[in-house]
DNA sequence: TGGTACAATGTAAACGTTTTTACACTATCC
DNA sequence: GGATAGTGTAAAAACGTTTACATTGTACCA
C-alpha cells in the first residue's frame, strides 16, 4: 500500500484538506503547520496520485499524441519536439501509433477514456466522427504534417515556399531544362513542391513540360526508374528536382550508372535533408524541414488551448494554419 | 459533463454495479438486463472513465517507457516495437524522455504518480535508489539496450556473437591484419564488439597489436581521424572494423581521401546497419541490429511480469539477460 | 408450506484526491 | 463588552469506477 494524503494528514496531525492546500498552494496556511505537513510528506516520502487528482480535476496534466506507423526517422524528431515543450509545463505524453490505416477509433477512444487535456495529431488524414465529438467536447487538438482543411490548428512545414528557395537557387546556376520527380500525385506536399518550381520557373520566363514530370512514390526505387525515363528523353533535363531526398538520392545513382556525372552532366537536388544526404557523393543540395520545431510548436499549441478554454476565453478569429520556414542546404550535388 | 456509469444506469433502468457486471464480463448477468444495458451504452456513447477505473483497480493498463533523448533513429524503432507489444493487450504508452543525463528523478517520479503498470527503460545508465524503491514497489521494470548488471530482466542486442559473426567474415576474406576504431572505450558495447574481434583473431593464429585499436567517440568525424591514424602506419591494414556504421563512414572517406580504394586496397565495415550503410559506395558490410525487436520483446517481458506480479507468483529464478542475435548484412565494403 | 439454494440485481464502501462549506478562534472596532 | 471582520483548519461532498455484501425473487425439495 502507498501512502496517501491521509497517511500524511495523520502524521502532521492535521487534516487532508490542510495537506492539499499545502501540496496546491491553495489557501492559507500558517507557516508552522506548513512546515509540519512538509516535513511529513518528506519523511513518508509521498507521491500524491494522479488518478485521483485528474478524476478531481477533470485534468490529467497528460498530452495525447498520435503518430503514423511508419519507419520514417522524421517522426521520432517529432516526438522529441513534442515531449520537450511538454516537459516545460509538466505535462507528459501518451502516444500511440497508427498501426493500420484507419484505426483512428482505437487511439481516440484512448485518449478520451484517459482524459488527456489535448492531442496532436501527426500525419492524420482522415476527419472522422469521433474526432469531432472530441473537438465538440472541448479538447483541444492540433494537427502537424497534414492539413485537413478543417477549422483545426495546423502546423505544415512551408513546402512551397522552400520549393521556391531551391527553384531560385537552381536559377542562380542558369539552368534552363529543369525536371520534377513528383511523390505520390495525390499527396499535397508533393503538389505544393511542384507548385513552387513551376512558378519560380514561369516566372523566370521558363516552362515545365509534361515530360519534365515523372511520378515517383517516395520510396526507394521510384527516383531510379524516374530518372531513367528522363534520361531517354532526346533532351535530357540539365537539373533534377525530386520531391524528397529518398528520390533524388536513386536519381544520382541512375545517373551514374549511365556513366554521366553529378553535377557536371545533370545537377539533382532532392527536398527533406535526412542525414544521409551529407553523405553522398557529391552531398546533395536539399531542404531542410524543421521537423523537431514542428513537433515542438504543434505541443505548444496545444498546451495554450488547453489553457485558454479553461479560462473560457471568446472566440475570437485565430490562425488555424501555420507555416514553418525551412532552409536551402546547399551542397555540390547542385553544382555549387 | 461527460457521460458516466449513472446516465447507462439510468437508462437502462438498472444499477451501477450491473451496468459493470456487464462491461468487465464479471458476474452473472441475465441476457435481457445485458442486451439493455449494452443498448444504453451505445446509445449514450459511454465510454468508461479510465483513470476512475484506475483508481478503483489499482492499475492503468498503461507501460511507462523511457528513452534517451539522443537523436538517434534507432530510438524510434524501439518506441515502434514497445507500442506494438502494448497494443497486442491494450496498453497504452507513457513516454518519458530523458532530457539531460541525470534527470531519472523527473521520469520516474512521474511513473510512480501516474502508476504506471510496468516500465521499459532504454539506455538508462544509473541505478538510482528511487528506481530501488519503485521495484520493491512490485512494478516491474525490464531494461533494454543497457546492462546495469543487477537484478532486473535486460535486453541487449548480442554484440559479441555480433563481432564475432563479422570478424569470421573477414577471416575468410583471409585478411591478415586487421584494425578496430573502437567507440568510447568505457562503454560496454564497444568492448564486445572488440572482445568478439580479438577472440576470432586468436582462434585464428592472428593477434591485434594495440596499434590497430583505436579510440574513437562514435560520432561523426572521429572515424576519419582514427583512420588518418592507421594509414599513417607503416604496415597499415588491410581491414577495418569500425563499432559503428558512422565512424566506418568515416573511415572509408579518410581512405578514399588518401587516394586508396575501399575494398581493394582497405576493407572496412562496420555495425548497426543503418539506412545509409546500403547507399555509400562501395555499400557498406555491416552487422543488423535487431532494434524493433529489442523493444517488442522487452515490453513483452514487462506485460507478462505484470500478470505474474498480480498472480503472486513464487519466485523461481528466471533468466535475467537475454541477448537478441544480430545478422551480418554482406555488402561490398568488405572485398566481398 | 416452509426452508434452502441459487441466480440476478441493488447498495454502499472503497480508491485518493480537490474544493466548498462551515466552524472556531483572534483581533478590531464602536 | 458584544458585533464584526479576518484567519486557519476541519468536515464532507464531489470525481467515476469496482466489488464485497445484502437483498430480492424463484425453483426445488422435504
Amino acid at each position: 500500500m502507498t501512502t496517501t494524503i491521509f497517511d500524511v494528514a495523520k502524521q502532521a496531525g492535521v487534516s487532508i484538506g490542510t495537506v492539499s492546500r499545502v501540496i496546491n498552494n491553495r489557501d492559507r496556511v500558517s507557516p508552522e503547520t506548513r512546515e509540519r505537513v512538509l516535513k511529513a510528506i518528506q519523511e513518508l516520502d509521498y507521491h500524491a496520485n494522479a488518478l485521483a487528482q485528474g478524476l478531481a480535476n477533470q485534468q490529467t496534466n497528460t498530452l495525447g499524441l498520435v503518430i503514423p506507423q511508419v519507419n520514417d526517422p522524421f517522426f521520432f524528431q517529432i516526438v522529441r519536439g513534442v515531449e520537450d515543450a511538454a516537459s516545460t509545463v509538466d505535462y507528459s505524453l501518451l502516444i500511440a501509433c497508427q498501426s493500420r490505416p484507419a484505426s483512428e477509433h482505437r487511439y481516440l477512444d484512448l485518449f478520451r477514456r484517459k482524459f488527456v487535456d489535448a492531442m496532436v495529431l501527426v500525419a492524420i488524414d482522415v476527419y472522422s466522427h469521433e474526432l469531432e465529438q472530441i473537438i465538440e467536447r472541448g479538447v483541444p487538438i492540433v494537427m502537424a504534417q497534414q492539413d485537413l482543411g478543417k477549422n483545426i490548428p495546423t502546423f505544415l512545414v512551408d513546402n512551397y515556399r522552400g520549393a521556391r528557395q531551391l527553384a531560385e537557387h537552381l536559377m542562380e546556376h542558369s539552368y534552363q531544362r529543369i525536371a520534377f520527380i513528383s511523390g505520390t500525385h495525390y499527396t499535397p506536399d508533393s503538389r505544393e513542391r511542384l507548385r513552387g518550381l513551376r512558378d519560380v520557373l514561369s516566372e523566370h520566363g521558363l516552362e515545365l513540360p509534361a515530360r519534365y514530370v515523372v511520378e515517383g512514390d517516395y520510396l526507394r526505387g521510384s527516383g531510379h526508374r524516374a530518372m531513367q525515363q528522363l534520361l531517354e528523353l532526346p533532351d535530357r533535363p540539365e537539373a533534377v528536382f525530386a520531391a524528397n531526398d529518398q528520390m533524388a538520392i536513386d536519381a544520382i545513382m541512375a545517373i551514374q550508372e549511365a556513366g554521366l556525372k553529378v553535377p557536371d552532366d545533370i545537377a539533382v537536388v532532392g527536398f527533406d535533408d535526412i542525414p544521409m544526404a551529407s553523405y553522398l557523393s557529391p552531398p546533395l543540395t536539399t531542404v531542410h524541414q524543421p521537423i523537431y520545431e514542428l513537433g515542438w510548436h504543434a505541443a505548444k499549441a496545444a498546451l495554450s488551448l488547453i489553457k485558454e478554454e479553461s479560462k473560457d476565453n471568446g472566440s475570437m478569429a485565430a490562425p488555424h494554419v501555420m507555416l514553418l520556414p525551412t532552409s536551402l542546404v546547399l551542397r555540390r550535388s547542385c553544382g555549387c
